[in-house]
RNA sequence: GCCCUCGUAGCUCAGUGGAUAGAGCAUCGGCCUCCGGAGCCGUGAGCGCAGGUUCGAAUCCUGCCGAGGGCGCCA
């Protein structure tokens, strides 16, 4: 509906155009807001891209096609312009804005921005995943939140999404940590390549005497991992453990099955995965010449057994690991899977700025800054929204102090603060006796204000966006979506001309205002609640 | 040496092959007895370098320069 009925217009009358004129058009017309309003409500660049199919420059064929769909008058448009190498910019009368306010009411604040594209589509985002052999630092806060914010713009999309966190709880690094707590229980240093961290001596501490202490400080780190998590908002449906790949057998099942492919090979009494065969650098080792599997040998299972339980997989990985992706897409392909099925992203490095000092991170030097501190310094909502401003493929600076304050330049606040002003508003008008009517009762003509419109304007780009971002996997996207909303309500709170309850306000007006506030509203807290950032009614913190 | 990511305004960052490359902060200049001044409006300034593809390149390709990360029968 709404400003889809008027894109589906032009579409189909540029269509009648190009038969006119005899070219024949792409499968899908591209037609896109212009950046600068001068260039009108909707462009096409249909001209230059079938140039090619007609005698004449680009600008000759828009001439034609533009005599065309004057010729036909298409119902809505107010001109038709050519402009620059060809653009054909339509200019078209407010009513469709007033159709996106109207839908968005329709749709409300949990239907709002959501898509139904990927239903059928079962989606599996492995993240987080870290060994539990320590608390979770400031650098596993970017990858965790990125992944649960693509999983909620997967769901936003009608995708089902499974949300999972894989556990290394086997292997030599569970020994050294054990054998770390341990030493450090007894007052004495970590063994040699040990875990030097001050949170060893701190759980050591809480160490009972008569315990196995890898299982303890295993149930340890996990319980610091699930807590910090929930905090964050973020809550897993499946936590797989590497172990029940043991106690399966699913490794020796998924080495068989290499096997029996004759993807595999024994040299130097190692067993060898074919893995050159499908793109990577080298072939790699599965099993080892002492008889124990390499690093790689469990994930390959761990990653055949999501396979037979998702259509997609997505990983979400840190920087040090993009070696890796080669090696376990050549595996997935070794063992029949779709290797373009496994989507490997990769994040980026956090510098995280205290005081202006950069901080240092390091699990093995003792200086980690924990996920946790960061969340009892700055909250979850400021968390989860400073992470999510940037791409994950450029390293981030994380300003402590910034993401804390209550100023309009931390963007958290400015877009949580857009979303309390519309609230008062709502409440101010109740108080006087101003209720907001039914939304078909309301004139939107009303409406006129380029502050208004903009709004409208900015809503009406949200399913684009949230589609976009979904299909790139970039909660940035979202988020600089927000922000842009947030600022257009930010800009029209503080213009006199808008203001909903000024003095000589008809009542007509007033409630075509009121319209426009929930609406926007409706916008805010719609992007931020699939962000997984919360909308405040009120930014009061001191009571 | 090879692989990955990045290089856009003084700073932090946006920018699905399109038109005059955008925000925020900082600078400078205005506004403000107001639905919450924790504010608003305006201003100047930029695509690392060199080729190529294209009607059109910040965007795609190649090379170079610079930053970070990775290159174990470690995990």
């Amino acid at each position: 509906m709404g400003g889809l009925v008027i894109q589906e217009t032009l579409r189909s009358a540029l269509v009648d155009a190009a038969s006119v004129v005899g070219v024949t058009p792409p499968a899908e017309i591209t037609l896109e807001r212009p950046a600068n309003t001068d260039h009108g409500d909707w462009s096409t660049n249909l001209a230059m891209v079938t140039s090619k199919q007609f005698d004449g420059s680009p600008r000759d064929l828009a001439q034609a096609l533009v005599a065309a769909l004057q010729a036909a008058s298409v119902e809505h448009v107010e001109a038709i312009e050519i402009a620059g190498p060809g653009f054909i910019n339509f200019r078209v009368t407010d009513a469709w804005l007033y159709d996106v306010l109207i839908r968005t009411h329709e749709l409300g604040v949990d239907g709002f921005g959501r898509t139904t594209a990927g239903v059928g589509t079962t989606v599996n985002v492995e993240f987080v995943s870290a060994n539990p052999t320590g608390p979770l630092h400031a650098g596993h806060g970017r990858g965790a939140i990125y992944g649960d914010a693509v999983a909620a713009l997967l769901e936003a999309t009608g995708h089902t999404v499974v949300r999972e966190n894989y556990i290394n709880d086997r292997g030599v690094q569970m020994q050294t940590y054990a054998a770390s707590l341990a030493a450090r229980a007894a007052g004495d240093e970590p063994p040699e390549g040990g875990y030097m961290g001050q949170y060893i001596s701190d759980w050591a501490a809480d160490l009972p005497a008569d315990t196995d202490v890898l299982e303890w400080g295993y149930a340890r780190a996990l319980q610091d991992h699930r807590e910090v998590l929930g905090e964050l908002g973020i809550e897993f449906d499946v936590w797989f453990s590497e172990r029940s790949l043991v106690e399966s057998g699913a490794i020796e099942a998924a080495l068989q099955t290499l096997r029996e492919r004759e993807m595999v090979y024994d040299a130097d009494d190692a067993v060898w995965l074919r893995s050159t065969d499908f793109g990577d650098d080298k072939d790699r080792v599965l099993v080892k010449n002492d008889g124990e599997f390499t690093y790689l040998t469990p994930d390959v299972a761990y990653h055949a057994d999501k396979f037979s339980r998702a259509d997609q997989l997505i990983n979400v990985w840190g920087a040090d690991h993009h070696g890796y992706i080669a090696r376990m897409k050549a595996a997935m392909a070794a063992l029949g899977n779709d290797p373009d099925a496994l989507d490997v992203r990769v994040t980026q490095m956090v510098r995280l700025m205290r005081d202006g000092e950069e901080v240092k991170m390091g699990k093995r030097i003792g200086n980690i800054v924990e996920l946790r501190d960061v969340v009892d310094e700055v909250g979850a909502d400021a968390t989860r929204f400073t992470y999510l401003l940037q791409s994950v493929d450029s390293q981030q600076t994380f300003d402590l102090a910034l993401a804390a304050s209550a100023k309009m330049e931390n963007p958290v606040h400015s877009t949580q603060y857009a979303h309390a002003r519309l609230c008062r508003i709502a409440a101010k008008s109740a108080e006087a006796g101003l209720m907001r009517g039914e939304v078909a009762d309301a004139d939107l003509s009303l409406l006129v204000l380029d502050r208004e419109l903009e709004i409208l304007r900015v809503l009406f780009g949200a399913e684009s966006i949230v589609e976009l971002a979904a299909q790139e996997r970039a909660p940035h996207r979202l988020v600089n979506w927000v922000r842009e909303l947030a600022s257009a309500v930010n800009s029209w709170y503080q213009d006199d001309e808008c203001r909903v309850l000024a003095e000589g306000n008809s009542p007509e007006l007033v409630q075509a205002r009121l319209q426009l506030v929930e609406a926007a509203r409706i916008g805010l807290a719609a992007g931020l609640g699939i962000l997984g950032v919360s909308a405040p009614e009120s930014m009061w913190t001191d009571e």
